[in-house]
This record gives C-alpha cells, structure tokens and sequence, in this order.
DNA sequence: CGACTGCTTGATGTTGCTCAACGTGCGTGG
DNA sequence: CCACGCACGTTGAGCAACATCAAGCAGTCG
C-alpha cells in the first residue's frame, strides 16, 4: 500500500463518477484536498472485516473483491470496477469493516475520510440523494444474491456469475478471466471442485468454452435459461 | 386493506420512531397531514414484489414479514415490528417493490408518500443521516444472512433464527411462537419438514423446549454455540 | 360428518461436499 | 542448474446433508 505522489485532480477527473457530479466545484475542492491516493498490487488486502473503517473508497483502476470470510470458505460480495465506489455501510454505523477487500489487478483507489463523506451529505441533498439510491441498489442486489445462493442449484448459480461477469465487469465476450476457480466458486457458494466441474459440464453442453483463463460465452440463451430455471425444481 | 378513522396524530404520538426524532415540529405537522394509517388482518398482503411502489411503510401494530417469492419457495428477508420501518430500496430506484410484505398478525400501519419522504431527507440532514444509517444496518443484516444462509448446516440457521426472534422480535423467554413451521422452514432457508426435524432435535438434546407454538429456549450457550459452529466443519 | 390445513414421521433419492491423488507451472534456495 | 515446495487445476470415489414423496394424525370450520 504505497502513497502515491500527487497524480491527479478531481477538477480535471475526466471520470468523475455519477456522485461526485452532484458536487460544486467548492466542493470538488474541497475532496481534492482531503482526498488520499493509493495503489495496490494484485492480491494486496484492500482492509479487513473486523477493522475499524474510516474511509470510503473510490476505485480508480484495476478490479477489487468485496468477501466475507467464513470460518472454512469465503463468499466473495461482489466485484468493484474503476469509478465505482466501495459503500462500507460500517461508516455510519459501528465504523466497523464488515467484509474484507482484495485487489484482484494492479489497482489505485480515491480514499475519503468519511468526516468529509458526512459533511457532504449534510450539506448537499443532491449526493445525499444520490448516495441513498447507492446504498438502495447495493440492497437490492444483496437481496437478489440471497435468493440465487440459496434457491438454485449450482448450475444456476454458476451461470449468474458467468452472466454477472459478462454484463457488469468484462462486457466483451471472449474475456481473459481474472477470477481463479477458488474465485469463482467462493462467489457463487460453492466448493472449488465444483466450480470445475460446472464448468466443465457447460463445456460439455456447448454453453461456454473454456481454455484455462480464457472464456467465450457460446449461448447466452441457454445460460440465461440455466439461471432462471436452475432453480430446486 | 382498510382506511383507518384518523385515530391519532404524529405530534402525540409516543413512540416517535428514532428517524422522525430528527424532525421539527413543522415537518411532523407537515408528515401528519399527508400520512396514510392503514390496518391489515393477519394474512393479509401489504404488498407484492413487481408492484409499484410509492409509499413508505411505518408498523404502528401487529407484526409483518418481508419476503421474496422464489419459483417455488420463499425466503424470509426480515421480520418488522411496531415503530420499526419498511425501507423499500426500489423508492430511489426503479419505483417498484422488491420483496413482498405480509402481515403475521393483525397490524397497522403509517404511510408516508415517496415524495415527502424525499422532501424530508432533502430538507433535514439529520433526518438524512440517519436514513443512511438505517439503510447502511438492513446492508449488514443481508450480508449476515448471507454468510449464515449459504456456510451453515440447517441446525446453524435453525439456531441464527430462534436466536433472531428471541432478541429481535419477542424479548421474552417462554414465548408464544407466531411463525408457521413453513414460515419458519421459509426463514432458515429449508423446507418444513427439515424444520420439523430440526426442532425435534433441538428438543431432543434439551436446548430447547417445544409444544405446539409455544417455545422455550432452555440453554441459550448451547444455541448459541450451534450457531457458531454449525458451519460446514 | 367431510374437507381442509398444518404438523409429523419414515423411506428413498439426489445434490454437492470431502478427501485423496495427480499433473502443471512457477518461484526459490541450494 | 536442479530439487523442492507451493499454488492452482483436475478427476474420481464415497458419503453426509438435505430434499422429495408418501402417508397418517389432530384440530377446525362449515
């Protein structure tokens, strides 16, 4: 976790990201000020479930994990891209972490104190707003992952990741995955065996070819059909 | 669904819930002229997920559970009791319900349009805050359920649950059980008859003490250990 | 009384985990 | 350079956890 050297500004951040466009330009000012800039290399910890948290976290570059760890397997939470923000719902709260974060690629993050986080709430309603509706989705799709783990079998549950994967995070088709199996099995709640062996069977199936990390999406259809009907019955 | 006689008036009302602390005595004036109150029969459906969604929900009686409606079982999301809040993410999203609300017991019910409750957060930044903070610990719930839902073995769940409605919903130690075996089958992520089974362990082994709905939790260490490590080894 | 709903139990089948073994590539230290 | 450990990927055999199915029972409501 190294500091960086000054590298940029938030008045000339060509991807000011949807919150911040909330913002006057005092205020981007302002979070230039007190704003941090830190990378981290493939694999580094981002911070721990456990730890107290005090900033929100602007991903810039690179691809973070957000998991909970259990007491034999983790469940990864969700993938974090550049100008997305990580919520840490502990801010307001226990100013606990209640996941952990690892950087999946070389990645440089925005840190925010979460004083200035608050004091921005407070006094603009537009980001506050904005922020509500962050938090609102993140629940929404919590929500949506607890029906998925706990309703489908894994050859539902793998094709949700594929499709996650492909609409959220790589969004072209033949794709260099940067997921391990133990990756992807710990996000779609299943052992890592498994997750070699679903991806094997859609292999089987024509759905999806696989070559060690490269993946091609041969038949969305019937991967979305696997989603939706991979369910218990 | 009826339409209540104006029974009562926020500025009255004793158990002010935490969020509407925040509010001065013109912004509950303003709240008690466009509030909605509103009872339901126990059974009764307060709302369907896919419906669209404009109200806001505060329990003033009764009992009511969220839940999300699988292909073909549900999972219980939460259960809401008086003076605690439906949050309803879809108000800052896409206007629509994601889960659907039921009422366990004859119950009632303040309703408060979107647009005010929009109004308020805007106005008030306190009010705003703590909006925050409540969506930020119903993230932390899910999450939490997550973990427990997908890593555990049915007896932990089992346990998470009886542990939930002990100190989250009754408070009480012999206590009148208002959950179906379904519900509560719906609620730890299994079928009825596993839940059946369940209990009939819980009580085999004295943690618990069970005759029809009335339970009595006789070793709250052991529970609680079952929740701990009824994880996957 | 009969239909219905919720609860209970046992028998059976299947899903998905565990464990063990093996291959491969990669980095590290002798 | 090779030997070694280590992480990751892969496969198969066996088993535990859990769902499904079927049947029976008690209480209740018309």
């Amino acid at each position: 976790m190294a500091q960086f050297p000054e590298s940029g500004s938030c008045t000339t951040c060509a991807y000011r990201p949807v919150l911040f466009k909330t913002c006057s330009e005092k205020e981007i000012e302002r979070i230039n000020r007190t704003r941090s800039e830190v990378s981290f290399k493939a694999g580094e910890i981002l911070f721990k479930q456990g730890m107290p948290a005090s900033y929100f976290f602007c991903l810039t570059s690179g691809l973070v994990k957000l998991y909970i760890e259990g007491t034999t397997k983790n469940l990864t939470l969700e993938l974090v891209k550049p100008f997305e923000y990580i919520l840490c719902p502990g801010l307001f709260l226990d100013k606990r972490r209640h996941f952990s974060a690892a950087a999946m690629e070389d990645s440089t993050a925005c840190l925010l104190d979460e004083n200035e986080l608050r004091h921005i709430i407070r006094e603009n309603p537009d980001f506050a707003e904005e922020f509500i509706r962050l938090l609102s989705r993140q629940t929404v799709f919590q929500s949506e992952r607890l029906i998925n783990l706990t309703q489908k079998h894994m050859q539902g549950r793998m094709a949700d990741v594929l499709l996650y994967l492909y609409h959220h995070i790589y969004c072209r088709n033949p794709f260099e995955m940067n997921l391990s199996r133990q990756d992807l099995a710990d996000f779609s709640g299943m052992t890592k065996e498994s997750s070699i062996r679903i991806l094997k069977e859609f292999k089987e199936n024509g759905v999806l070819f696989v070559d060690g990390n490269k993946f091609h999406i041969l038949n969305f259809d019937m991967l979305k059909q696997i989603s939706d009907t991979g369910k218990n019955r």
